[in-house]
DNA sequence: TGTCAAAATTGATCAAGGTCAATTTTCGTC
DNA sequence: GACGAAAATTGACCTTGATCAATTTTGACA
């Protein structure tokens, strides 16, 4: 594990302009925005590499860049399972801002070599508490995550592996289109397993039997999706 | 299903003192608390009642005076699952008040006679607006659901079914509490199932064997826990 | 108190997905 | 290009919890 002062960069113009669009930033002021920007750096990462870990204290939330991160948690016995994964331009650890004695709930691990933008959390939340726009907006932002984890636990508890892996896999693609696409996992497969919560041997099963009726072609880290109808059919009419 | 209108009662000072003390409502100050109120009422649910459907336009949100309320979500093929169980002094639907096009993520079904406070959601939004105070309470509120739902997703990948009954048998006396104690289900036996996505036949099936092992007693929807220390071992160094 | 429907229990069986072990493939590094 | 470690795949087998069906128990209400 690199040391990670020895990463911290500057910020650098595009680096600014892209955070300057971020939602959770937006609405600051000019004024609060360069206040923001004096306590913010951003932090270079070599692949699997830590940021921070369950239950370490909450210093910053993060921009990611570019790259990729999964965020894990840890079972007592040392199980992982990835909650996460983390694409440029999401932000993450906000949500911890508040509650649970400002520690992290989850670990953030680099799955790529990756950038990610380290956005001081006392100055953030010292912000908020000036700017009702603000607030507004991280409110619109946890509201949509929580939406999101209820799906999520729909997911794990109404449906079965095959259907969570071809959930997955049309996420990737746009709502409406229908030609048959490549998809390049993100991640190495075992951990998208993680991620959909099943063993990386009933992954490669499962990708082979959908391979088999002929729905997607298997190409190491490319998958490409030959009958999306029939895919989205199977999401809908699921088990 | 009873016409809900028919059940739309006033607001007595007994009710008023309590959602005064509410944690989404205290720090309003009283004209605003006043204008609340103004838009809000009191509502009597006979059993099995629903008090709003998934997908519905959310137009209140609320906080249960007595009684128990579930929070279900329906799949696309009909099955239930019981996200959350409501007990008195809670507040729901909050979460939902920004994302979503504004409808109820969730199904919301009394499972007893029950009494909640409907308060105005677009009154309360219009206050949020209007309120940094309101806003960081919200903000703390929506943080701690989601590290809830983030320990939820924990449990249904990590633990299997006899650990989350264990938890959240546990999860019902207080936490440093060794004695031998009564619980009390607050739901028929096949809702508690569905809240921890067990069939009912497992957990009468598992509720067995822990007797079995002289870890609790049954007695119909009570259940006394007798070997407090050995449940907090199962759950501490589950598989 | 008797009736009836819903809930709970029990037994028998089954299937999805996990586990374990053995290869094979991939990929970064020299 | 060769080497070695990590990732992925494959096969054999097993466990958990679901399913199906049959009772038994409970509880609301006449």
């Amino acid at each position: 594990m690199k040391n990670s002062k020895t990463d911290r960069i500057a910020l650098n113009g595009f680096i600014l302009n892209t955070i300057r669009q971020c939602p959770l930033l937006q609405s600051l002021n000019s004024q609060d925005f360069d206040e923001i920007v004096q306590q913010s750096h951003a932090k270079q990462l070599p692949e699997n590499s830590v940021l921070f870990e369950q239950g370490s204290p909450l210093t910053d939330i993060y921009l990611l860049m570019s790259g990729g991160i999964k965020l894990q948690r840890l079972a007592p016995n040392g199980d992982e399972k990835v909650i996460e994964i983390i694409r440029p331009g999401q932000t993450f650890a906000e949500a911890a801002l508040f509650s649970g004695g400002s520690c992290y709930p989850v670990s953030a691990i680099s799955i790529t070599p990756s950038m990610v933008v380290a956005i001081h959390a006392e100055t953030y939340l010292k912000l908020l508490t000036g700017s009702n726009d603000l607030c507004l907006t991280l409110l619109a932002k946890l509201s949509q995550k929580l939406h999101w984890m209820v799906n999520e636990v729909d997911r794990l508890t109404l449906h079965n592996a095959t259907f969570r892996l071809v959930d997955y896999l049309l996420s990737h693609i746009p709502e409406n289109s229908n030609d048959r696409t490549d998809v390049s996992l993100v991640a190495p497969k075992h951990v998208i397993a993680s991620r959909l919560s099943i063993k990386p041997e009933t992954l490669s099963r499962t990708l082979k039997s959908l391979a088999k009726q002929n729905l997607i072609n298997l190409d190491g880290s490319k998958i490409e999706l030959i009958d999306i109808n029939s895919l989205r059919q199977l999401v809908s009419l699921e088990t």
